[in-house]
Order: structure tokens, then sequence, then C-alpha cells
RNA sequence: GCCCGGGUGGCGGAAUGGCAGACGCGGCGGACUCAAAAUCCGUUGCCUUCACGGGCGUGCGGGUUCAAGUCCCGCCCCGGGCACCA
């Protein structure tokens, strides 16, 4: 086929051309190469005395499939600001590793016998090449891979600070497990049970100390998942009680795993969420996550002993006329009788003889049930009588005892206070169980009002609890009454205290957040850094002896199991590996054979620091030097916690990620070894990249690209299919890869494309079609500055003329405030608005005058990068315009001489006026009452009145 | 149910309380071409008018204001998060 275009035109084979070359060019002179302070990647004078940067992308995991267009959105975003930036005079840190461990990887080793590294490197280099073929001005000295041992051994290492490490909940910090044993054997702190260090068994003392670790492990209600094979943390498990991977069913089983103490910080990391520069969406859902509720712990008496309750509305201890206990709730045994008291309500009873019956029958059925059903919402509200009653401490009241499943044992006590006249599921729960509802609060008028009712305290013609502000009745006793108050409030205060001088309990604050499960029963992880000795105590391995590698082995898989099966046990692989698993080690007592730990780190490890690991990727000494730490995250200011300048990522590592960062953060920097208190000073969530997909008639998803439209109906071979947005991905089978697109219009073009569909953080669908308005501009911009025919360079040195400075420097100051902003949609058009205006300039003038021609390659430069460095190369330049400054807009040149105002009538636009720009109101006036089409529609009569806004408009009102 | 977002042309989107729809796609008309593609130029919210112009328009209903997409009150719809959390 015969190509008559011009020779030099900008098209999709000359854009790869000038971008391969581009690309090779910034790798060959260490173009994006960031110098730091200190360590190994210290270049002082190359430093100078530049403001840093730090600017991040949350990081992939390495998928087979590659990328697809919806994936470097954020980082193009990334990309853009970081050049702007560095044209500003920053030193910008910018660059990206891989969170490459995780079940992907291990479940295509076991279908293919391959190991999961091999197949985990070929997928980074693909990665690679991908990112690098978008012109991402990556430092890529300081990519890392969380896979990689030189990486994971700083994983395990940051692993044994917590593990060596303990809370102390007086000084608020945490601190070397060293320090609290030498307090103990000080006698500074005294031990539990009061007798002295030293009179403890070395078995006990051992028990101490681990029990205060801020890693431990714990026999404790974890999630089993049968069908992966492992357990999983509460944060990994769906609303409807599956596993996030996989989909499949989740049993709270009590097994012994590692956790950590993340509970210990659950109020800094929601007090320091105020020092974040964070949506209120993302601090709202940590705030959610962690819980916090204040309230009280209240003991009621019973025959088994006393039964503690959590409750946030100790104000309406009156009010509580029976008590509920989770299933399992451990004194529920205790507090069963072998037969039902007098007058029992059948109800009460399920049908069974005896409470003995009754509680094993309810149990077995809760059991049965996994947390999906449990946790059903909307359900009847179900349990049964235990036979025993407990008494209400404030009013001697005795009250029975039930077990039912709304009562959670992972929340609080695991038992309740009802009080149904002010709690909506206790209410229901009298209801269905014709409990007597005492009535402790007077309601108030509106709210009788609204659910047109008089004003009662005959609860039986209630519709519903009442919840809120309402004056006290019959809550008083001998030395403490709150009839007559109607604050929640002041009410409370009073039950607190009162609890407290009686010691029936005292207030407190309950988290819904619990330790963070942090062992898995799987192969592509990063080992745990602990053996365990003849007698089965646990050791933390020394510094010299890391890493733990990953053993060699061709069986990856756990043992799975029928994934409806509670009672399965996990095994994991590393435990079929003898040669591995028993060593002979000298930790400091000679010789000795040790069994390791057979477990693995949770994906999220690796993420929990991966950014310090960027500043400073080649220390061997630390991971990452301290001074270099400070340089780019610490604080800048009083009050400032530090951190990540910029950190962009997806809404869905909302809690997970950037929870269990923080934690480690938190850790690390009461340990001293990192001077920022948090470790994403701003966070940034990025939309996604939506796509049509098509389901046919089965609910099955369709090829999209073989998707027919004809007048609004789609069809696939010939038979009608549904079409749905969803995020870009395989699973939805619409994926457009980059790769189409380079080959189509080259990777400036999809930058520009990704950029100018809309704000960086709403998501929006993909229109292949649409990629082509950006490649036109890019042809225009080029025809601009150079001849198609020829190649020779169209700039000429005539003076451009005034009103087109005037608009390069209107061009200017916007792109500057977008860009600033990261509203890059807006500055693409600014720069289409002049580049169009050039385009007349150039066919008057025969070519664009340089004095505007490179200022705006200047501008253009951040988001188009390869076609910006050709085109400043054109115009003489040797150097790259990676850190040429960016355009300062002259401030008397965006003043214009005149400006047109719109003159409106009662608020419609009637007419314009051209006035001098500094003209005075009675100018303004007069020009306005001149106009024909006002005159028209004042009709004679005088307004009623005239404002003038200077510079801006007229309205006349009448 | 609770907590966040968000509803603007055929589509993506733009608008410090001050000219609604910048910019892009698509559509329409034209140039170039034997023709088509590519490219370029013009035009494009809806209704009405030969035209000047006029009417209607930012999910719905009220309100504040000289002036409301923007602020306030009450609804509706869509997306996301949390949810028997005591």
């Amino acid at each position: 086929m015969a190509d008559d275009n011009p020779r030099f035109r900008y098209n999709a084979s000359l854009a790869q051309e000038i971008e391969l070359r581009w690309q090779d060019r910034w790798d060959a002179d260490a173009t994006f190469e960031a110098p730091n302070p200190a360590g190994p990647l210290a270049d002082v004078a190359k430093l100078g005395d530049r403001p840093k940067l730090f600017v991040l992308d949350m990081f992939p995991y390495p998928s087979g499939t590659g990328l697809h267009v919806g994936h470097p959105l954020g980082y193009i975003g990334t990309d853009v600001y970081s050049r702007f930036k560095r044209m500003q005079g920053y030193n910008v840190l910018y660059s990206m590793g891989f969170d490459a461990f995780g079940l992907p990887a291990e479940q295509h080793a076991m279908q293919t016998g391959q190991h999961p590294a091999i197949n985990t490197e070929e997928n980074v280099a693909n990665m690679r090449r991908q990112l690098r073929r978008l012109g991402l001005s990556h430092d890529k000295r300081r990519s890392i891979s969380t896979t990689d041992p030189a990486y994971y051994r700083w994983t395990q290492w940051i692993f044994l600070q917590v593990y060596n490490a303990w809370y102390d909940t007086d000084l608020h910090t945490a601190r070397p497990i060293t320090e609290l044993i030498t307090a103990y054997e000080r006698g500074e702190r005294s031990t539990p049970d009061g007798r002295a260090w030293s009179a403890l068994s070395p078995t006990e003392q051992r028990e101490l100390i681990d029990n205060r670790r801020l890693a431990y492990v714990a026999d404790a209600p974890v999630n089993w998942c049968p069908g992966l094979g492992t357990v999983v943390a509460n944060e990994e498990v769906t609303a409807d009680g599956r596993s996030d991977r996989g989909n499949y069913p989740v049993f709270k089983r009590n097994m012994r795993q590692w956790m950590m103490r993340i509970t210990e910080y659950a109020d800094r990391l929601i007090d320091d969420l105020e020092l974040l520069d964070w949506s209120d969406a993302i601090k709202s859902m940590q705030r959610n996550w962690i819980g916090r509720s204040e309230g009280a712990r209240v003991r009621f008496a019973s025959t088994a002993g006393d039964l503690e309750v959590f409750t946030t509305r100790p104000d309406t201890l009156f009010g509580a006329s029976f008590m509920v206990l989770a299933p399992e709730h451990p004194l529920v045994d205790a507090l069963v009788t072998d037969a039902w008291p007098d007058g029992t309500d059948a109800s009460w009873t399920a049908g069974s003889p005896n409470p003995t019956a009754a509680v094993a029958a309810y149990r077995k059925l809760t059991n049965a049930k996994t947390l999906i059903a449990r946790q059903d919402d909307g359900r009847e509200k179900t349990g049964v009588f235990t036979g025993s009653f407990a008494t209400n401490p404030v009013n001697g009241q005795p009250v029975p005892v039930f077990i039912a499943d709304y009562v959670l044992m992972g929340y609080g006590t695991g038992a309740i206070m009802a009080v149904p006249c002010g709690d909506q599921r206790d209410f229901a729960f009298a209801r269905a169980y014709s409990l007597p509802i005492p009535p402790i609060q007077h309601p108030t008028d509106a709210w009788f009002a609204e659910h047109g009712l008089a004003p009662t305290l005959v609860t039986a013609k209630w519709p519903k609890a009442f919840v809120g502000d309402g004056e006290y009745v019959h809550s008083a006793n001998e030395s403490l009454t709150l009839d007559g108050t109607a604050s929640i409030a002041e009410a409370k205060q009073l039950v607190n205290e009162w609890l407290e001088t009686n010691g029936r309990g005292h207030g407190t604050i309950n988290y819904k957040l619990r330790d963070w499960l942090f062992s898995r029963q799987r192969y592509w992880g990063e080992p745990f850094p602990i053996v365990y000795d003849a007698d089965g105590n646990a050791h933390g391995l020394p510094d010299s002896m890391l890493p733990v590698e990953l053993p060699e082995t061709d069986q990856f898989s756990p043992r799975t199991f029928d994934p409806d099966d509670a009672n399965s046990n996990p095994e994991s692989p590393l435990d079929r590996l003898a040669d591995w698993k028993y060593v002979t080690l000298d930790l400091g007592d000679g010789p000795q054979t040790y069994r390791r730990d057979t477990n693995v780190m949770p994906q999220w490890a690796g993420s929990c620091w991966y950014e310090m690991r960027y500043l400073d990727p080649t220390n061997t000494e630390h991971f990452a030097d301290p001074a270099v730490e400070r340089y780019w995250m610490g604080p800048q200011s009083p009050g400032d916690p530090g951190g990540v300048d910029l950190y962009v990522g997806g809404v869905e590592h909302a809690v997970l990620h950037l929870l269990y960062a923080r934690f480690w953060h938190k850790v690390l920097f009461d340990l001293g070894y990192v001077s920022s208190l948090e470790p994403f000073r701003r966070l940034f969530n990025q939309g996604y990249i939506l796509a049509a997909a098509f389901k046919d008639e089965r609910g099955i998803y369709v090829d999209a690209f073989a998707v027919e439209e004809r007048d609004g109906a789609f069809s696939y071979e010939g038979r009608p299919v549904t079409r749905e947005w969803g995020k870009m991905g395989k699973s939805l089978k619409n994926a457009v890869s980059p790769d189409e697109m380079y080959e189509a219009y080259g990777a400036d073009t999809l930058r520009l494309y990704e950029m100018q569909m809309g704000p960086l953080d709403a998501s929006r669908p993909w229109e292949t079609r649409d990629v082509i308005g950006m490649y036109r501009f890019l042809q225009r911009v080029w025809r601009n500055l150079v001849d198609e025919d020829t190649g020779a360079s169209r700039v000429i040195d005539d003076k451009p003329a005034d009103e087109v400075v005037r608009l390069l420097h209107k061009t200017i100051d916007g792109v500057r405030t977008d860009m600033e902003a990261m509203r890059f949609n807006t500055a693409i058009a600014k720069l289409i608005e002049l580049n169009n205006h050039l385009t007349s300039v150039a066919s008057k003038l025969g070519g664009t005058p340089r004095a505007i021609a490179e200022p705006f390659v200047l501008l253009l430069a951040p988001l188009a990068p390869h076609v910006a460095e050709e085109l400043w190369a054109s115009f003489g330049a040797t150097a790259s315009l990676a850190e040429a400054p960016f355009p300062t807009a002259d401030p008397a040149l965006l003043v214009e001489d005149t400006v047109e105002l719109p003159v409106s009538i009662n608020g419609k636009v009637r007419a314009r006026i051209t006035v001098a720009s500094d003209a005075d109101e009675a100018t303004v006036r007069a020009a306005a009452l001149a106009e024909p089409n006002v005159l028209a529609h004042l009709g004679g009569s005088a307004p009623k009145k005239l404002i003038v806004v200077a510079g801006r408009m007229v309205n006349i009102v009448m």
C-alpha cells in the first residue's frame, strides 16, 4: 500500500521511533536517578540545596497477564507530577517495585510444577518492559521485589524487631523486650501474681515475656479456610463470611497462630489520622474498622460468678431486664441448669425438655452455620434460656440469662446486658420471647409524633426502641439517681462513677479491631526467622542468620480440604520439608538441633515497609540509612508527621495495606529506626478505568471486542448480550493492553488520553475510539513546529504578536495551577487551546515564533515527554528538558486592556459590552444602558437597580 | 439501617455565587482525492425564527440572593464502604 502521507508527519511509527530513542537516552544518561544525602546512593554535589519530593505509587502485583490500560492511570499521574516538580527544581524520588509474593504465582506453580520464583521473575520482566515503554521517569536503581531474598531479609529483620518489642501502655510506646526483662529483674515492675522475678521458673519467666511481645503465638479464634488450606486475617474475610481470595467459606476456629499486637496501637492509629492529608472517606473507613467506642464494663452477679458485659450505654443500666451471652461464652456451661425453673415461658425452651438439652441443641445449630448465616441481617432473633438468673447491680432485680447468636464472642466480652426499651436488637428479642420491656427514658414528643403515637410509657404500644436523649424515669436507687436528667452524657458519667465506687464495673473503651493474624500455611511468602528448641520454646534468629531463604521444593501446595469441612486442620507445605525444617544452629548455647517455624508471612508483610527500601535499596547495613530516611521522609515542620509526600493508589487498600503499613511504621518509629511518625503524609486515591463488559443469556461474559452494536442493542455471534460497566480486567474479558495503544498511537498519546479523560480521582469508562483526539492534538503540535514534508524546524525568530504572548502567559498561569492541583485534564485543555491558536499564527507567519514555541514545549513536557524532548532538541538544545525550568507567567501580561462584559436583565444575558478593564462604574453603566437590545427590553422605563461587578458582569433589575 | 461520594448535551467531561456546556469524542457540512482512508476547515444543548431575536435547559420540589450547576431545607436515583459491634 502506497503511503502518500507526508514523510515527517507525526504518526504511530514516528512516535514509536522517538519514544524508544528517548527512553534509551534517559537510561543511558541516568536522567531520573535521584541522589541521596548518605549511604551507597549518596551524591552530595548533585543533591545541592534543592527541595526534595517523594512520590509513590502503590506497587503492583506482577500478574502473568501483564498490564492493561487501567493499571497505569495512577502511574501516569504520578509521572506527570514528578516531571513537573523536577522542572521546578525538586529532587524527586520516584520509582516502582513489585509486590510479588502471593497466591497467583503459587497456583501457577502448582499447575505447572515450575518454581514460583521463575514465573515471578518473568512476570516482573514483562511489567518492567511495559512500564518503561510508557516513559515513566522512574529511578530504576531503586526498584525492588518483595520476593528478592535481599529484600525479604529486611522484612524478616523488621519482624524480629516487632517480636523483640513490647508495648509500654504508660509511655504509649513500643520498647525493646530486654527493657521489660530488666525492669522485672530489678523489681521495678511487679509480676502479675506479685512474686519476685527470681521466684518464677524459667518457663514461667519465658511465658510472662512471650505474652508481652508485639508478635506472639496464641491460641485464638481465627478464620480457618479449608478451601485455601490456610488461615486468613479478619480483613481478608468478606462481609458474607468468605475468603476475599477464592471466595471459599471461612470458619471461626481456635488455632495456634502468630499474631501481631496492632490493638495496642488502636488509639494512635485513630488519633494520628488527623495529622494526615488523606480523604475523609478513607479516614472514616479506618476509624470505622478500628471501631473505637466508649462505654463501660459492668459485672452482674450470677451462680456462675460475675458475668461481665460491655455496654456503650451504661446510663440505661436500670432498664437491663435480661442478659444474653454468645453461645460460645465460656460461662454458659456453668450457668445451664438441669431443669426449667417453674413458670418458664414455653418460647424460651425451644421445645427442649431441659436447659442442658436446649443449649446443646442451639449451639449445634449455631456451629453448623458459617459466619455468613450468623450475620445475615434481618433475621428473626433466636435464642434459648439457660435456666439461670443474674442480678442487675443497680436495682437488684433478677434477670434471666439467655444465649443467642446475635451476640458475638469476638466483640466486647461476648455478653450483653439487654435494655429492650433502648436498643432495637434487644427490643426485637424481647418481643420475640415475650419479655417485659421496662421503660427507663421518656421519649421526646417529637419521637412520639414521628410514630403517630400519643406520649406513653406503656412500652407495649411502642413500635421500636427509643434511642436518644430523653428524660430518665425509674432510674434510681439509694445512692444513685438519674431521674430528672435528660442528658445521656451526664447520666453515663453518674453511672460510671457509681459502678467504680461500688466495685461493679468501670468506664472503658472498646475496639472492633482485633490483633492481626500474621501466619499463613502457604509456600510463596516470607519464612519466619524463628526456630524452636527441644522444649518447644521459640527463638528469634540473630541478624547474622538472615535471610531465612525459602527452601527448594516441587510441592508448593498446602493440603486443601473440602471447602465446607470446618474440622480439617492446616498443613503447611514447609512442614513436609524435613531437611529444611530441622537444622543445627549455635544460638549461644553451642550447636543444637532446632525446628524451624513452617508458617510464612501474609502478603501484606512485604508491602508494610517497601517505600522505605526505595530510599536506600542497596544498603546492606540498614533497611535504609537513618540520614536518608530523615531526608526523604522526616517531618518537615513542627506537627508534621513526615512520610511520603504523595502516595497514589486505589481505594481498595483503605484498611488492609494502609492500616498494616501504618502500624509497622509506628513500631519502627517507637524503636527509633525512623524519624517519621507516619509512612504516607498525603494519600490520593485515583479512580478506575471502567470498560464495557457483555454477558450472554446464561450470564457468562463474552469477548467484549467481538460484540457488535446496532441501534443501541448489542449482540455477540448473532445472539443478544447485555452491557454492563466494570473494572477492566481478564475476568470481564474487556482488557485493553497498553501495547496495542503504543502500536496504534504511541505512548505520549496514551498518556495524554488517560490524563484528559477526567479528573484523576474519578473512575471513567475507556473508549478506544476517543484516543484519536489526543493523537490529532500531538499531530497539530508537531505540524506547528516541524515541516511535515522536510522534517525541518518551523520555528522562526519573528517577534510574536502581543495578543499571542498574552495567551501564552495566561496558559502558563493556568497550566501551572492545574498541574499543582493534579488537574491534568484541564491543563491539557488549556494547552490544546493555545495550540489551536498557534495553528493560525503559524499559517499566517509561515512558522511559530521561538518565544512561544519554547515555553509551549516545556509546558507540554510533563504530559507528553518524548515528543517534547524531540521538539526541544529540534530547537537546538543538546540536553534533556527533564530539569529545564518550567515556564513562569509574567503577572503584567495576565491583565487584559479591555474586557467583554455580559449585560443581563433580571439574570438573563441580553447583550455584551467591551470596555477598558479599568473602566469606572459610571462608564460601564453608560455602555450597558446604551446597548440596543438592553433599551428594547427596558422599553423606556428606568431600571430599578443596576449592579456592576468589576471586570465580571452587569446585571440590570427591572 | 448508618457513613462517604456522585447525578450537567448523543458520550467523556469544564465552570473562585457572576456569560452553563471549556477541551476531546461522535454527528453534520465543506476542502483535498478518480475514490476511500488519513488530514485540514467550519458547525453542533433542545425548541422556535428567513433573519434579528425569543423560549426552555445542570435528577425532583421549595428557599436565600440583583444573580444558584455552585449556598440552605426536603425528596428521588446511582456508585462505594460498614453493618446483629452491644
